[in-house]
DNA sequence: TGCTGCGATGTTAGCGCTAACAAATGCAGA
DNA sequence: TCTGCATTTGTTAGCGCTAACATCGCAGCA
């Protein structure tokens, strides 16, 4: 044998093959180790399993992939955006799904553009994953999600509501209209009932989630909602519409209360208020939604709601495994809780 | 043939067989046309392009990895955190992996611990990746990883300071050093000669490196560096700090600047400061590092150091292609940008 | 003793693709 | 006309694995 194949030999991974010889058995009941077959002897698993380590062989899982049709791999769609609630339930999904036993993909997206994510998917589709967790918060996501045609198995992170619960959607969330209302209950029950809301964008459907239970909770205690300021998701948009409420709270015709969307958006808004004077929770109550970290240490430390990020991770990945094993899902959704800090108090008497 | 056997014929993806059957041509041609094999008749090549629309033919990539050995993936592995470094940096990895056709597989890790990550690594061999990308901010995630012996190529993403720097070692970074400089510079141009630091976890490059940064700056205008506190990146531990940082102030013996060693440190400074009544930047001047969203929304607004992560994201992709190709690849060094906003000022006359 | 049944193991085929080689075709130049 | 060579296309052989079937040995039983 020449150096270059002798090379080339020690280069190459070893295979089943290899394993068997070492063995002394055939390939066939390396395989049988190697997936928990029944009948195999204890002494044979035993000496296959010490050629295994001995070899320091890894089963090719693109063979595997190949004859098995299946990749154990599933794609994860988000955007690509820092965003706190994409971010962490990404995190949290890859955790749920290596624990399965499950690759996770990654791809994400800029912008919504119905084009942009049909290439996202066309890639999880080349690659042959087994499922795809999307993590929609846009209706335009869900809708093209909705459009493109697939035999694979999709669970959308998303609190998607009547319009887009359509039957076959299998869907993961984090009751966002229970959030909204936990916030909005407890301004009210501090006696608050001038809540603004400065809700998200409105093709968000976390935010119009957000909003609804906002509005449902004022109209469960016969408060009739005013309007909301509606804002992007950022701090400036807070700051924006903040100064617009110390305008109005320091002319006298203020809300008592304001329930941002978003920490970023509540961060905007305690800085618009400081700027002009206006204290919180003194003059106002303001509350935002997410606990992003820091969120204690705003001044004052913010109330806001906390999301279970691992449990949607671990929920959406349990759909996921159900709908590839052919079994009916349905909505399922998450519980967050509240978090009171110093920034919401009693309206002034 | 029966209903059955039709019905598992029509479920069945399209091979290259199929496609090659349309098109009236070998399987290998249509491959060819595929790897835009140079010796295809343009005619040819548009008859099978045309079977494939019509088929919706997608080439099997576990065949393709099978016989190539190459799964045009690659493994990202990161940390389990929301921190905001890492997040934005797996983000920018998947645009550029994705702009080179690579996939992206993700893996990441809750603590450090060698097992955990040698788990993670071995998640990636076994499926087969031709390459790693390992955000690495930590001394033993460094340490393990180039402990492992594998042939893939590795490219760390991490301020490897020169301990670590060992030949072989492909490493990407932002140049924290160069970051340290420039907030300390500002703040020597201000004026100020008592610049305290709150570094972060010892064992982490960035903590070191902008720690350096900010010695190195002292040292060349002749000014002795103090001793610097020590803290983890939350900002609780800027908050402690900045507690007793607002007692010196006071006390007449504090420092006139404070250089966080990122934005949630200095968050906490700017509450404890605030809860003690010390100005800032009055009383004292504050900086951290990262701009994190809403860091321009602090009060006061936070002078801090912005990162090119999408350029790391690129620049990291270019470097793992090189060192799959097998070209010999060094550290680059990726430069940040001081962003000053309110929270610095000249020091009190 | 010979047969049956079953657990343990081996053998064969083929997943869909690419690489290597083989064959056919076309065209220039002698 | 034929040779020689480049271009285009086809054929064959695996990549490493699992599924399906084949085989073997041995216990249990008539």
């Amino acid at each position: 044998m020449s150096v270059e194949a002798h090379a080339a030999e020690r280069r190459r991974a070893p295979s089943m093959a290899d394993v068997a010889e070492l063995a002394g058995v055939s390939h066939q009941t390396v395989s049988r180790v190697l997936n928990d077959h029944p009948n195999v002897r204890p002494e044979t698993a035993e000496r296959v399993r010490d050629a295994i380590s001995r070899l320091g062989y890894r089963r090719n899982s693109a063979a595997r992939a190949l004859v098995t049709r299946r990749s154990a791999t599933i794609g994860v769609l988000t955007t690509s955006s820092a965003l706190y609630g994409p971010t962490s339930t990404v995190v949290a999904l890859e955790e749920a799904a290596r624990e399965r036993g499950y690759f996770v993909s990654l791809a994400s997206v800029h912008t919504f553009e119905a084009e942009r994510l049909l290439d996202a998917l066309d890639h999880f589709m080349v690659q042959g994953v087994d499922g795809i967790v999307v993590i929609a918060p846009q209706d335009d996501v869900a809708t093209a999600v909705e459009g493109v045609r697939t035999d694979l198995p999709v669970v959308m992170i998303a609190a998607l509501d009547d319009d887009h619960l359509r039957p076959g959607t299998v869907s993961v969330a984090v009751d966002q209209r229970l959030g909204g209302r936990l916030v909005t209950d407890h301004l009210l029950d501090l006696g608050h009932r001038d809540v603004l809301h400065l809700a998200g964008p409105a093709d968000w459907f976390d935010a119009r989630e957000r909003e609804r239970g906002w509005s449902e909770a004022l109209r469960d205690r016969g408060v009739e909602p005013g309007h909301v300021v509606r804002c992007d998701w950022s701090a400036q948009a807070g700051y924006d519409a903040g100064q617009r409420i110390a305008d109005a709270v320091r002319a006298g015709d203020g809300p008592t209360a304001v329930f941002a969307a978003n920490d970023q958006l509540a961060l905007g808004v305690l800085r618009a208020l400081w700027e002009r004077g206006v204290r919180v929770p003194d003059d106002v109550s303001v509350a935002g939604f997410d606990d992003i970290a820091g969120a204690a240490f705003f001044v004052p430390s913010l109330t806001t709601v906390s999301q279970p990020f691992a449990a949607v991770g671990r929920q959406a990945l349990t759909a996921l495994t159900e709908a590839i094993g052919g079994a009916a899902v349905g909505a399922r959704l998450i519980e967050p809780t509240l978090v009171v800090r110093a920034s919401t108090a009693g309206p002034r008497a």
